[in-house]
RNA sequence: GGGGGCGUGGCGAAAUGGUAAACGCACGCGACUUAAAAUCGCGCGGCUGCGGCCUUGCGGGUUCGAGUCCCGCCGCCCCCACCA
């Protein structure tokens, strides 16, 4: 039998307000200067074709906040869009023969109905795809920009090749040595690329995390840590019998009296031209570019060096030379790929001088040791102290001496202070074809010529095929091939394309105006920027979040926009994580998979063979645990989706994804839903006063009603969407026991109930606002403000106090509020229980917590 | 190797240095039902002689009082990593 007249109808209802909201335009952000803006913003997906879990709670999250500032009076701005450019629509192309924009723009509009299906408080109306010309147009303007600005440049650099795929894989694609798909082994080789030169920001990128107080601060120290900033010295060494000199860097010039030998990496310059005549130390280089930089094999990588017969001369020690090796540790891209080596004071330099017999020269005396005694075995002394054995630097403590050491170096000409930084350029060119064009003509006369303004954009063919590897824009029958902009002659066009975190660098200012003719309205964006709350995974702790913070000071730089940090505040969701299950032979299994056998114990439905519960892990097709929020919205509703994700943990912690979570969730929604439409007393009309009496129970529920409004609204404000939830689930449940004959019950219940309603509006929305207007109200829940607590129903009368008798608790006494403490002390003291473990002693002391404790200290 | 985080019931979790376990999940018992589901009620950290006693990974410390602060371990997780 059909029970559908009493249980709440959820697709029908759900439908029915995404469908009002929209009618209404409710969401839509105008530009208002009178009103204080709120900017949140998630962010925005890969049109991967369908919505995964963390995009549902990553948009839920987003979803909560736009709507609670919306209805604290906030201009909101929260809007969507689509990081449409990237390699998974290459794939598609090759894979299935269809079209990479096509494919995108299919699953874009799959995921738009989904997000839709959700209920979010989107303005769709400045939805954008970056893969769109009147998107991209804009990046080849400020990638022009830039470049006039002095921001870009073009190099030779060491890019990870694939020789199946004939392309540039990026870093996080190249595993184990190989490609991750075509499984060859990666080549390095040397191209020109373009850059955009993020270290001429390092300085301000590392000091503006500074200020970026509502950033975890895990975020901030990522940041920090991968711009690593180091300071130290650059000492010039005079090479034996030739007119060039060897640059070094180091952190520790202090040690220089120390040193043993300097060492440059494989690839460094000198090592090319040395190698030229000497063979053994050209296979040694080969040797080294050979190894690969996995984890592993840097880890088990023995530390080598080929000593080039070449010295240098000691800056401060006449006569003395030190060898010069090439070593498969030292990096030409930190520095200036070439060190000195202290084997006293550095374990790696210690370990190299055993090996190859170097002397060892302690030079750091540790503070209780004995000079003449001193020594270093096998392990480098790190630690502070005094210098000895350095001449001029004797008896000079570490920081001490690294100053006095740079002075002398640069009294001398052959050597300063510097900082250096870990960070590199931002190389954006990718052989690629789905991605934005760059901007560039070749010229065999001007060389790289900026295509003119009045040519932009530069569009990417759609007719293109994927029938033969590399980069289809290459293939193209005519695409590359136009006149010089500048001398007229027959030139080519630049066939890479711009990495993907180009587009991403600036969408969110896009989103303050989406006007045709340039990137933003100069009004609006300074009115809508910064984002004043980011929320997203926290994989994009560096990368993007870096991009995008360079990108910034670049368009401000350039006059774009009036800020330098796009994200005033940034929220990092934990992961969904599902259990796992394992077969006999160690293979992931479907949850569908996995049957009980007649004991309770876990075996695979098929066969019959035993399997093993593997830990919660990340949501992933590998793991074969994922859940799809489509099944989920469709057979509970988005509401109770919303809420699952809400209830249990915290944002920023993992969450586990259980059925019998949701099955919570959905019990809760419907249980509310009973608990308005049929109340356990007739509720009074709408906008009833309040009457004057109110039975103790009921008086208890009004204070506990105002109680609520406090706490959920702080909770919010923090981002505690669970203990925001357990506090109105506590309100429910009190109002569900609340004694319907009372004096005042009745206009109580109403009250409780619409304010429940109201604190739960920004989390289950459709559910919200249908019960909001079961209730009688006209205006939608969406434009009434947000409920305030009333501050003289914050407070009771009196209050529990806890006693204890030596810090464990002896019993509570209630006292009226804010009693005085001698006041308070006489109550505990006159408890018999306080009395009984006193065993007859005098109190020594008593410690009053107003309101709160008292501790009797015997 | 460097940096960071976490450790509280069977589970997810609460707890401005002040009554540990709010809120929920699972489970158990009961009511309603011919029955099941749904719903409602009760119980639910451990031990107990029913007076209580013990309990926040382990060991110390600070404090009248520590899950919370400090020191040292153990375990797990994440990020970076041959960075001079």
């Amino acid at each position: 039998m059909s029970r559908t007249d009493d249980r709440y109808n959820v697709k029908e209802t759900e439908a029915r307000w995404q469908t009002e909201w929209e009618r209404r335009q409710s969401f839509r952000a105008k530009d208002d200067a009178a009103r204080p803006k709120y900017y949140v913003l998630e962010m925005f997906p890969y049109p991967s074709g369908r919505i995964h879990m963390g995009h549902v709670r990553n948009y839920t999250l987003g979803d909560v906040v736009a709507r609670y500032k919306r209805a604290r009076g906030f201009n909101v701005l929260h809007p969507m869009g689509w990081d449409a450019f990237g390699l998974p629509a290459e794939n598609a192309a090759i894979q299935n023969k269809v079209h990479p924009a096509k494919w995108t723009r299919e699953n874009i509009a799959a995921m738009r109905a989904q997000l839709k299906s959700m209920g979010l408080s989107y303005d769709w109306s400045r939805e954008i795809a970056t893969c769109e010309p009147d998107y991209y147009r804009h990046e080849q303007k400020m990638f022009l920009d830039f470049l006039e600005a002095g921001l870009v440049y073009r190099k030779e650099s060491w890019v990870n090749w694939d020789p199946v795929e004939n392309t540039v894989l990026a870093n996080e694609q190249v595993i184990d040595g190989r490609g991750w798909r075509s499984g060859a082994l990666v080549e390095k080789r040397l191209l020109s690329q373009w850059f955009l030169k993020i270290t001429a920001f390092a300085d301000e990128l590392l000091e503006g995390l500074q200020g970026l107080e509502r950033w975890p601060e895990r975020v901030r120290l990522m940041q920090e840590n991968w711009i690593g900033k180091s300071e130290g010295a650059r000492v010039f060494f005079d090479i034996t019998g030739r007119a060039d000199k060897l640059e070094i860097y180091t952190t520790r010039p202090d040690t220089l009296f120390g040193a043993a030998f300097c060492a440059i990496a494989a690839n460094h310059p000198l090592a090319a031209e040395l190698a030229a005549g000497n063979p053994a130390l050209a296979a040694f280089i080969a040797d080294c570019n050979r190894m690969g930089t996995s984890e592993a094999a840097i880890e088990t990588a023995e530390k080598k060096g080929l000593d080039t017969g070449l010295t240098v001369a000691h800056p401060f020690i006449a006569g003395k030379t030190l060898p010069v090796y090439v070593a498969n540790f030292v990096l030409m891209d930190y520095g200036t790929g070439a060190i000195f080596g202290c084997p006293a004071h550095d374990q790696r330099d210690l370990d190299f001088a055993h090996k190859y017999g170097l002397p060892v020269v302690p030079v750091v005396l540790p503070a209780d040791a004995d000079p003449a005694s001193f020594a270093v075995g096998g392990e480098a002394y790190t630690g502070d102290g005094t210098l000895f054995n350095s001449d001029f630097l004797d008896g000079l403590a570490v920081p001490e001496a690294k100053r006095v050491v740079a002075e002398r170096l640069q009294q001398a000409g052959i050597g300063e202070r510097t900082v250096n930084f870990r960070l590199r350029d931002w190389g954006v060119s990718r052989q690629r074809y789905w991605g934005c064009p760059i901007p560039i003509i070749h010229c065999e006369s001007c060389g790289a010529v900026p295509v003119p303004e009045a040519d932009l954009p530069v569009v990417l063919p759609e007719d293109v095929s994927f029938d033969q590897p590399g980069n289809p824009l290459d293939h193209h029958p005519t695409w590359k091939h136009v006149a010089c902009p500048s001398c007229g002659k027959p030139a080519r066009r630049e066939t890479d394309t711009f990495d993907t975190f180009f587009e991403s660098s600036w969408y969110f200012a896009r989103f303050s105006s989406v006007a045709e003719d340039r990137a933003f309205d100069r009004q609006a964006v300074d009115y809508w920027m910064p984002v004043d709350q980011y929320i997203g995974g926290i994989e994009h702790a560096v990368l993007h979040l870096l991009y995008s913070r360079f990108f910034t000071r670049a368009l401000k730089h350039c006059g774009y926009l009036g800020v330098a940090e796009p994200f005033a505040g940034l929220l990092t969701q934990g992961m969904i994580c599902m259990e796992t299950y394992k077969d006999a032979d160690g293979r992931w299994l479907f949850p569908s998979d996995v049957a009980k056998d007649a004991d309770g114990g876990l075996i695979e439905a098929a066969t019959g063979r035993p399997v093993t519960l593997g830990r919660s892990e990340k949501m992933s097709k590998s793991k074969k645990n994922v859940v799809d929020p489509a099944g989920i919205i469709d057979t509970y509703g988005a509401d109770t989706a919303r809420l699952f994700m809400l209830s249990d943990s915290p944002p920023e912690r993992d969450l586990d994804w259980t059925d019998a979570g949701v099955d919570g969730a959905w019990r809760y929604v419907n249980r509310l839903w009973r608990l308005v439409l049929a109340p356990a007393v007739p509720l009074p009309p709408v906008g009833t006063p309040a009457p004057d009496n109110f039975g103790p129970q009921a008086d208890k529920a009004r204070r506990q009603i105002h109680k609520a409004v406090a706490a959920v609204s702080d909770d919010l404000e923090r981002f505690h969407f669970n203990k925001a939830v357990a506090r109105i689930r506590e309100l429910t449940n009190l109002l569900a026991e609340l004694a319907p004959d009372e004096a005042g019950a009745p206009w109580v219940l109403r009250h409780g109930l619409e304010t429940a309603v109201q604190l739960f509006g920004p989390m289950i929305p459709h559910l919200c606002e249908e019960l909001w207007q079961a209730l009688g109200h006209e205006v939608l829940l969406i434009d009434s403000p947000w409920p305030e607590a009333d501050p003289s129903l914050l407070t009771e009368d009196t209050v529990t106090v806890a006693v204890q008798v030596n810090g464990k608790l002896r019993g509570t006494i209630e006292l009226p509020v804010d009693v005085d403490k001698a006041a308070a002390e006489r109550a505990a003291l006159a408890l018999p229980t306080v009395a009984q473990y006193l065993q007859g002693r005098a109190p020594k002391k008593v410690i009053v917590v107003p309101n709160r404790i008292v501790n009797v200290v015997g």
